[in-house]
DNA sequence: CCTTTGTGTAATCAGTGATTACATTGCTAT
DNA sequence: ATAGCAATGTAATCACTGATTACACAAAGG
């Protein structure tokens, strides 16, 4: 059993060389940010060729787009993973842990969330699994809050389909507003994780029918 | 009377080169959005050497951040507008009127809106103005809020400071939604003034005591 | 064995932000 | 008026970027 199976350095050929750039570029979006991000860059830490990583990525958005989707595959299960903490008793509950999954993720993977949401960085229409995890998430989102309203769970006088959107809305917003770093002018002096949950609440106890 | 006094372009000085870069950057991002921006081609446009904006700005970032001190006055300005229009008899209406104003001038000047909120692209912290706009549109929002729980027009439970930074979070996830093409993941069928608009009317529902 | 297909290299292109040395201008003080 | 000075533009250049091309090498299959 020879020591090549993970880097599987040959001569001439890599070997794998799709996944080690991957994981070189997600290395280096961590260390220097996105903007800083280039595939020579990529291309020199994986020992390789300037021009090598265009054999395995037809350009940079191709490449960051792989980075996505394997962000979008961590931040659906978080999501999920949150979600099973918090059993399908309650729907409102089930959404709470929705939105909680996802700003702890964002929060601890900021720059993994910029490549996800951003659309000038990658090509999100032009991978499935990203549009259809992305798509995943709604339709639970829609379930929820479809089975809340039923349960007469839901606030009075709220639309379904407008608060599925408003709900992504006032996550995203919190998430961005993280991420580009706009706590500090909005006098956030919490720690962010604290910060984020009391916004989640507060919205919460907005949308519920009652405490 | 000559007409020179708009570009007043002498042979080799240029005599106003500042306003015209700007104004070529501006034009250049609208046409091409912000990553396309560069300055060289800002320099070519205003009809200039390549080396000739750095005499004016000290780097790229200096010249967005030039860019963004042009929009966020144009931003507060229209919110201002959308507030008096509302008038200040209802505190609530005059939240209502600064979401309005926020996010109508966001879905016309969706460049502006990206420069602005970018912290990579600018130095929002090295502007003054920029500091000082923000802070005093938060301000408004905080004393409205404060007023609307003493009028008892706030829903109960709702702490104030924490209603100031939920609004934010909303009213920028939904303009960040727009700016970075959500709108079409999230089944957003409608044209985007009025789903934004009945974004923010089931957002006062949820803050208002009673409709 | 010999061809075909995939993979990496080397050289190169056009374009970028930024810096430098230099040219030109116009204002100000004598 | 004119000498000097500070401001402003130019030209050349640097290191770097994403991307493309022609070529070298290697493994797989008939």
């Amino acid at each position: 059993m020879t020591s090549e199976s993970q880097t599987a350095r040959a001569g001439y050929h890599h070997g794998n060389l799709t996944e080690v750039l991957l994981e070189a570029a997600i290395a280096l979006i961590e260390e220097k940010g996105v903007d800083a991000l280039s595939v020579r860059e990529v291309a020199k830490r994986s020992g390789v060729s300037p021009g090598a990583p265009f054999r395995h990525f037809s350009s940079k958005t191709a490449l960051l787009t792989a980075v996505a989707e394997q962000a979008m595959g961590r931040l659906t299960a978080a999501v999920r993973a949150e979600m099973s903490k918090a059993g399908d008793a309650d729907p409102i509950e089930a959404l709470r842990a929705i939105g909680r999954g996802y700003l702890a993720w964002a929060l601890s993977n900021p720059t993994h969330f910029q490549v996800i949401s951003s659309r000038s960085l990658i090509d999100f229409h032009a991978s499935p699994r990203l549009v259809e995890e992305n798509e995943a998430i709604r339709i639970v989102m829609v379930d929820l809050i479809a089975r809340a309203q039923r349960e007469g769970r839901l606030r009075p006088g709220i639309v379904p389909a407008d608060l599925v959107f408003s709900s992504r809305a006032f996550i995203y917003g919190v998430a961005r507003m993280w991420i580009d770093g706009h706590f500090k002018e909005w006098h956030v002096e919490r720690p962010a994780p604290e910060a984020m949950e009391s916004a989640l609440d507060l919205f919460i106890k907005m949308i519920d029918a009652k405490p």
